[in-house]
DNA sequence: AAGTGGTCTAGACCACATT
DNA sequence: ATGTGGTCTAGACCACTTC
């Protein structure tokens, strides 16, 4: 028992841990509940920036959970970027500036980090015949036809992005009834996306799409180009996203 | 035994068995071990896209370890996406098609994947002082110097990307001894780079990197800026790469 | 009903860091 | 020497898919 933290091991703690430990009713994971508590405790700032956790040993005791079990759920975190583990010396929350780490930070997520307030405007909606590389990537048959949606990205109220999306008519039948997020839509739907592939590369702004984003023609913009598949790996949406360079930028953490 | 695999089942497989059997000698983990040689097979070929591999069990039988640590080593396959599970019917490999995913797909891997021959030509390597900018990412004293390094990216002859880096020179006293792998290079240092940040935009390419990539002024690229850190969490790479769009997209793949 | 992945346990040993 | 993370085991039960 560091004698340092002797002034979180009392009653402090005993209350933290109960709010650690899992819910008896709950049939979701041990882990899962243990990482999700876990993880707002960590935001909630229970602990310091670089300040090492409980051991694993120690949750385990005292949340009445297997090592392992606890430790699967520091596995989660870690993957999350939220904490580090320095083998034979402790497990350690991430500083808050090194954490927009995790996969690839995107969209919306940056922009509430930053502090923005995303919202975005719909700039059409309706329904198409597709082009070749919707029928391509979509995989449509010769003659069905798309649900097209077309919105501006916004941040405090700022045009940060110009968004087209398009679906095969038999997922999204009628695309006035999407509200401000096309992916709750789907979930409400019974067709959630549950894996995305991404393309990002560079193209300079056409004039349409440069009128509308609100920068000069030729600008170099990031075109993200994603593809959206339901649980049953079926393609379903294809986004293009045109994110002015000025405003956006993408971070990735890589490991080796 | 599923009658329709028995051709599988025989001294072929037998082979197989002892090709994927963990090395007694060897002091890496048996998770480690196993996911490796898997993961040759799977790229051998030894299964078809879509088809099941053998059940977590049978690799724990046959292999003489545990079920944990074979579930182990199939999460790192999961995890780069070589293979698919499906909760009561089996694991899978994944499509050729889709596996372009994993992270973020980078640099010469990607070239690699589509075949191409990666090359680099060197077009400068010195010593330099620091721009405000380097002083600040790689945390540098007033006075210190960089170690500059400029380089053509080609593959298969054409320039795909220019690559320009900085490293204090306390880290790097020799840029000339740098072989074609920084990375490298830095790993017989003793200052291996386990982590980067990398910062993906899109710019307009200025005249000079226009003229060395042989492309128009103006024209939209990636830049990719990224920080690499050493074990000890201090930043000692700073390097700007711009790619150009026609030749280089990235792919991510994102989960919900 | 049988086979598969998904979760969980209790206990063990090792390698590394700190004291 | 002690505490920590890293690995590994043998066995168990559940949930889901397939036949």
């Amino acid at each position: 028992m560091a004698p340092l933290n002797d002034h979180l091991q009392g009653s402090h703690m005993d209350s933290r841990w109960n709010a650690l430990k899992p819910e008896e009713t709950s049939t979701t994971p041990l882990y899962l509940q243990f990482s999700r508590k876990l993880a707002e405790a960590i935001h909630a700032g229970w602990w310091q920036a670089d300040e090492a956790l409980p051991s694993e040993r120690t949750f385990s005791e005292e949340l009445g959970i297997s090592r392992v079990t606890a430790r699967k759920a520091l596995d989660v975190l870690l993957e999350q970027g939220l904490i580090r583990r320095r083998h034979g010396s402790g497990t350690f929350i991430t500083p808050r500036l090194e954490q927009p780490l995790s996969r690839l930070t995107s969209f919306t997520e940056m922009l509430k980090m930053k502090g923005f307030e995303p919202s975005s405007v719909w700039l059409s909606r309706g329904i198409a015949t597709p082009t070749h590389e919707e029928v391509i990537k979509l995989g449509l048959s010769p003659n069905a036809q798309v649900a097209r949606l077309k919105r501006q990205r916004l941040a405090d109220g700022v045009v940060m992005a110009i968004e087209q999306s398009s679906l095969p008519l038999t997922y999204l039948p009628d695309p006035q009834a999407v509200g401000s997020s096309l992916y709750a839509y789907l979930d409400t739907m019974g067709h959630p996306i549950v894996r995305a592939l991404q393309h990002i590369r560079a193209v300079n702004a056409n004039p349409d799409i440069a009128a509308i984003a609100g920068i000069k023609p030729g600008e170099a913009m990031l075109l993200i180009t994603r593809i959206g598949y339901t649980a049953d790996n079926v393609a379903i949406e294809l986004t293009d996203t045109w994110c002015r360079n000025d405003y956006y930028d993408f971070v990735a953490e890589l490991r080796r």
